[in-house]
Formats: structure tokens, sequence, C-alpha cells
DNA sequence: CGTTCTTATCGTCTTCTGGTGTTATGTTAT
DNA sequence: ATAACATAACACCAGAAGACGATAAGAACG
């Protein structure tokens, strides 16, 4: 049986996300030899091997011979792929909301996150628009659109989270101003918002201040975890949109702390 | 009958190697219809359309109902797919032999040309290894590659050029300093290298002043040509690399004005 | 020195997406 | 209004790349 971190089990390629849940596997076991995996997973020990091979690129897990060991589940959690496979629906939800607030003409900033990548499948027909962003899979994708100004946030790659970052990244964000900026984080308080590692806050910090107008995209999984880093109040955004199916009783202290809660329908 | 701009015709997919020659068909002609297309290259009016929509979007060519209009030459040269198609096996030798300068654990830029990216094929090996660059196919290829540190130069996305630029990108390389520098230009006289356009240039010479050691590939074909702008002596280069194809009677020049010229063989 | 684990290489299979034409609908000119 | 042209929306096909396992060679451990 394999363990389900979430509900969700669409998008993504099988062994994607055969990858993360090995990962979670991992996570959960704390070290796990490559046979335990083949039988939990059942398949060949060559084909785990070259997940734990890719795991190991994002730095997720660390090999040495006879098994894996997981690394701080910070890193875990803030892994491309497994983000990918969390709360899609929602995050889609989050985007058209989003969507509805730009309008022609205007400049917008993405972080590396996943819902801002939703954000990015709905530009087309928003044209013209320049779009900045440091997240490369979002770039990618911006690259053949037409009508788009792209401006690629340069710096440091990051294979846990396929972006960009480090101190150069936050130099190219402080040289802009943008209209706009969609962003999320691994977690929220009922007065702040948290990230776990601390070269992602230093980016987002710097986005925060280049940004006219602040959203902040939130799941309603984000609400009920905590995360090392404080990144800010979230007085500091304009906007904070959480998915309809949040309970209330977890909206009510958001806006209790004086935070402008929009909710996105579907 | 196509009109085949160049000897080489491999590499590259069908309909990307097509529509260069389209484009080249377009620039020749001046303007010509889509149905003219059509007969020309044996395929159906969609086909052109969107063939037309593509060079459209990098640049090379304006759409208007009827038919379509070349740009100035310039920017078709300077066209991405236009560049693949040119002198690959060339490129390929300039690549070995810029390989082998390339020791573990340097730091290397790279400029948005076709023959730094035949480099990065042949990188893996030569780990540790750091890599600046501003052309996007190099960034997607890099970023999944173990044990090199990408570091990203962002800026004004090109569509001409698939890569990034601008007064950003100049910023962000000027914040550099690397071991090498591997570029290459569209005209070299027996003095000086030449670009057509202002924009690269600008981005050019700043990673020439943010390396030590400014390698220049240059296969023949760029010898009899000329270009707008000047980017720099040729003495500037420590290197500057040829291909075996280059005629001796072209090669002296360069060297009677104090390049330091190598032949990269096969 | 053998055992256990890991990697390399190959062949097969499948999946997927890129590339295309056809038909239908929309748009712009005259 | 109608003809010419452009786009949109399917559907199809093929080639390529991905994914996987089996086997064999290689490396680390005891």
């Amino acid at each position: 049986m394999t363990s389900d971190v979430d509900g969700d089990t669409t998008e993504l390629s099988r062994p994607a996300r055969r990858q993360a849940e090995i990962a979670a596997y991992v996570v959960e076991h704390g070290s796990v030899s490559a046979n335990d995996l083949v039988e939990a997973f059942g398949v060949s020990v060559m084909t785990v091997h070259r997940d734990l091979d890719e795991l190991e690129r994002q730095g997720v897990v660390r090999k040495y011979r006879g098994g894996v060991s997981a690394q701080p589940t910070s890193v875990f959690e803030s892994n491309v792929a497994y983000r990918l496979n969390t709360a899609t629906a929602e995050k889609a939800a989050l985007a058209r909301h989003a969507r509805a607030m730009i309008e022609p003409g205007m400049s917008v900033m993405l972080d590396d996150s996943t819902s801002a990548l939703a954000l990015v499948e709905l530009f087309e027909g928003i044209t013209p628009l320049t779009v900045a962003t440091n997240f490369l899979p979002a770039i990618s994708k911006l690259a053949e659109l037409r009508d788009i100004t792209l401006l690629a946030l340069g710096g440091i790659y990051s294979p846990t989270h396929d972006s960009f970052g480090g101190m150069p990244c936050a130099e190219a964000v402080e040289a802009l101003h943008t209209d706009f900026l969609f962003c999320s984080v691994s977690a929220v308080s009922p007065t702040h918002a948290f990230h776990q590692e601390e070269e992602i806050v230093l980016v987002k910090r710097a986005m925060l201040r280049a940004a006219k107008t602040k959203v902040l995209l939130v799941d309603h999984a984000k609400l009920q975890r905590t995360a090392l880093h404080r990144l800010a109040p979230l007085t500091d955004f304009d906007v904070v949109v959480v998915d309809e199916k949040t309970p209330e009783d977890l909206i009510t202290p958001l806006r209790d702390a004086g935070a402008n809660v929009e909710v996105a329908k579907l």
C-alpha cells in the first residue's frame, strides 16, 4: 500500500507521482533501503534507484550505500513535485480569482509557487501584459506566449524549487516595480505568513517591496500548518485569497486580525 | 522548389526547418501571400499560417491581411531557428575544442549563441561546474544536470533570440566574475567582432568585462560577413577559435592583426 | 574474497505530444 | 452582400521520447 499524502492524485506523470510518494515514504520512515521501496511500490530495483537519484538531485533525500535517509521535512515540503501534487483544484480556483484582478497592459510579478503557475495558464487573452518571475516552469511557458513581455528574474538555480534565488535574484527584483504581486507561502497563521527557507524568504520580501498591490494565494491546507521563518504580517498584503473549502472558523480569525480576505469560488 | 539558404539541412525538426526556409523565402521576396507559400512548400494553408504566426512571434515577419512582409534582414539573421540550422558540424567542433579548456570547479559564462549551446551538451563529466548564461535553451538543459551550479542571467525575453537581455541582464552580468566566457558573434573582420543588434552588443560587452579568459567561437561563415555594430577588437579575446574548414588566407589576416587564433579539429 | 549493493547498457513497450489536414465558423475588405 | 482570407475546433497519424526491467559489469563493504 502506498502512503497517500493527500487526497488528490491527478495531474503529474506516473514516475513523478511515484517519486513524490517515495519521498513521503522516506520522510515518514526516516531512512529506508532500496529493497524496502521495491516491495512497497512494486517496481524494479533499477527504477527505485532512478527515482532516488532524481530525489537526491532535488535535495529531498540523501543516498548512501544501503539506502537513503530523509532531509529535514522543510525541504520535502517545498519540493516542487510534491507541491504540484497537492490541492490542484483549489489552486485553479485561486488562479481564476486572481486573474479577474488583472487588466491588459499591467505588470505582474509571480513567485515560485505552483499557485502562480496555475495563473500563468490563464494569461492568454489578457494581453498585452508584462510578467516578471523567477520560476523556471513559468518562464518556459511564458516564453511561448505572444504579446507578453517576459522579464525573467535570474539567480542561482534551486533544483528543489525549480526556480532562481539568492542575492542575484533579490537584486533583480529590487530594480523593478510592478502593479501586482501574486505569491504564496507554505503556512499562514491568523496574523502572519510563514515560509521554511530563509533564502526564499529573502526573495519574497524583496518582491513584497517591489509591487504596488500584493496578493497572497492560500489554499486551506496552509492555514493549519506552521513554518520556521516569519515572512510578513498578513496586513502587508492588500488581498488574501482563500479557496471555498476553507472553513469559516479559519477565515474569521484572519479578518479579525485585519486581513482583507476574499474567497475564490469553485 | 525551396530556396536552400545554406548547404546544411540536418538537425532541427521538420516544421522548424520549414519555418526557417519560409523566413528566407519571405526575406528574398520582400512580401508574399499565404497561397504563394502553400504552393512553394506543398503544405496546407493552415500550416502556412501556423508557421507565419510563429515567425511573427519571433519578430522575423509582419503579418497583414493577404500576406506577410519581411523585417530587416538583421533580425532574420539573428533568429534562433535560422542559426540552429547553419554550420552545426562546425559548431560541434568548436564546442569540443572549447570543452578541452575547462577544468572541474571552474566558472563559465555563456552568451546566447548556438555555439555555446553545443558546448552545454558536453558539460556532463566536467563537474562540478558553475555556469552563467542568459540563453533559455541552455538554462533549461543545465537545470536538469547534476553537480552544475546554474546561475541564470535574467532580463527581458527576446523571442527572436530565445534569450534574456536589456539593462536588467547587463546589470546581472556586472555583478559577476567568471573564469571563462565563451561567446560568438555574427560577423568577424580581421580586426574586430561585429553584431547587428545594439541590445545584444550591450550584454556581450558586459560579459567581456566580467570574465577573466575570453574565448570567441567563430565558424568560417562568419569571416566573410559584416554587421552593423562593432563589438570589440579581436585582441580583447584571449583566444579566437575557428573551425578546420576555414581557409588559410582568412586566418592569416587575423593573426597579423594580433589575434590568438586556434583551429578546432574535425 | 565473496557478498551485497549500485550503476551501466541495452531492448522493449507504451505513452504522448507534435505536426498536420479538414471542415466549420468568423472577419475583413470591396 | 459576397468573396477572399483568417482563425478556431476537431481528429488523426507518426515518430520520438519516456519509462521500465533484465542482464551484466563494477564498487564498496565485511
